[in-house]
DNA sequence: TTTTTGTAAATTGTTGACAATTTCTGGAAA
DNA sequence: TTTCCAGAAATTGTCAACAATTTACAAAAA
């Protein structure tokens, strides 16, 4: 039985197994198109059935899962063109933030995103390519925060948490480290200039740098099918 | 019973449920702030409660209510400022969809969306509020449809119907029947002229205007406190 | 060998029952 | 009259059992 489970009752079960579940797949623990099982994931928990049928209908409507009448939910596998369509609908997003917070940016928010960037930088002197990846995807939801905006916060978390399924992403983020770096500080003084066309060019145009980052890096992988023999990772 | 349930069963329970209900929502059968029963609905449909409580945990996802634990779920209000905030979202996302259709448009799409904005100049014409709306909601929907954005376009109506419960906008929609109508043929040409810069403002600046005729209206509602006697309706 | 078919096992879909909590109601106390 | 507090009723949270469907497997036929 897991323990946060009974710890916390003020939850419903069905919450807190929505957001165990959840954990397990952004994590990789159940990679993208492995089967959940009900019973199993009951017994895991120590909960019944029921809870665990509710969350699968949360991560279903959140995009996370996939369900095939009959015969189960499976964890969702983004191709490659809904991964673009995700990053084409992020870029606009993201120029909609770029404009917000130029027109609205207080001295702490821009302290805040220049230490960020900040701590890109050393990260990315000391070339670690992991830490980076956690500033980077920190940087962009705060920023998004900043905006003050609930409901554009909720749909870009919700698009993160997709394209983190588009599983060739997930191996090939560390090449693409260092070029981002300088874009980042491009953004902030763009932002902090107050001018919004400007602002929002820069994180669009960020963004599609990504984009276009993510489909080079996936034509490339598969052109050059699997050097790497230990991919099959154990699913448990 | 409801007869659509024991036709399909193609379809999980959930799913059926979870349309009816949302049916009933988005129709104002269920009012915004209004109390969802678990076992009325269960007995209505002539199924168990747990169809029903699947049913909820997707409704909550997709924002159309809101559960509170051990005391129901109820159909969502959405304040003006998660309205506002929505305008903005929506306002990016069609800049978006302008720009993507002036790069790509063929003839047989345009010709659409002209046949479109006739229709909607007819109902103008015939001073027909509640067919012009339906056309209005179609015209933008399908917009979104043709860029062959799915994300995009899920995410869209996903937005769309939760502006359908911000109460005060149903009321008042057939004030501003007139004043958009030019506007869609401007946007046509602008998308049809294949610059981009050019339909996405023009995309932008239509949604804004909603934004802003909704937040005056509501402004005035406020002001003036309800002169209709008639305001509540039956629930059921 | 390959394909097919029938039976058993596993898994999902649905239901009704029970426990826990909230809400309602009526009367007693201030 | 108003406030407060049982106790009852209504409602939600959870579970275990049963039905329906799919999947796995082995034997028979091609």
């Amino acid at each position: 039985m897991h323990p946060t489970i009974a710890l916390l009752q003020s939850r419903s079960l069905s919450m807190v197994v929505q957001q165990e579940i959840e954990r397990g797949i952004l994590s990789g623990e159940y990679p993208p198109g492995s089967k959940l099982i009900e019973a199993a994931l009951a017994e895991k928990m120590g909960v019944s059935r029921g809870p665990i049928r509710e969350a699968f209908r949360m991560l279903d409507e959140a995009g996370l899962v996939r369900t095939e009448k009959n015969r189960g939910v499976f964890v969702r596998d983004i191709p490659l063109d809904e991964a673009l369509e995700i990053f084409d609908l992020r870029a606009a997003m993201d120029e909609l933030v770029g404009r917000q917070l130029a027109t609205h940016l207080t001295a702490a928010q821009r302290d805040d995103m220049q230490a960020m960037v900040s701590a890109m930088e050393q990260a990315v002197a000391a070339q670690d390519a992991q830490h980076y990846h956690l500033l980077n995807l920190q940087f962009h939801d705060r920023l998004v925060e900043m905006t003050g905006n609930r409901k554009l916060t909720a749909i870009y978390r919700k698009l993160i948490k997709e394209l983190s399924l588009f599983r060739r992403l997930n191996l090939a983020d560390g090449w693409l480290m260092p070029a981002s770096a300088s874009e980042h500080q491009q953004i902030v003084q763009a932002i902090a200039s107050g001018n919004p066309q400007l602002a929002g060019q820069a994180m669009f145009d960020h963004a599609m740098e990504s984009k276009a980052r993510t489909e080079a890096n996936d034509l490339r992988r598969h052109a050059a099918p699997s050097i790497n023999p230990g991919t099959k990772k154990v699913t448990r």
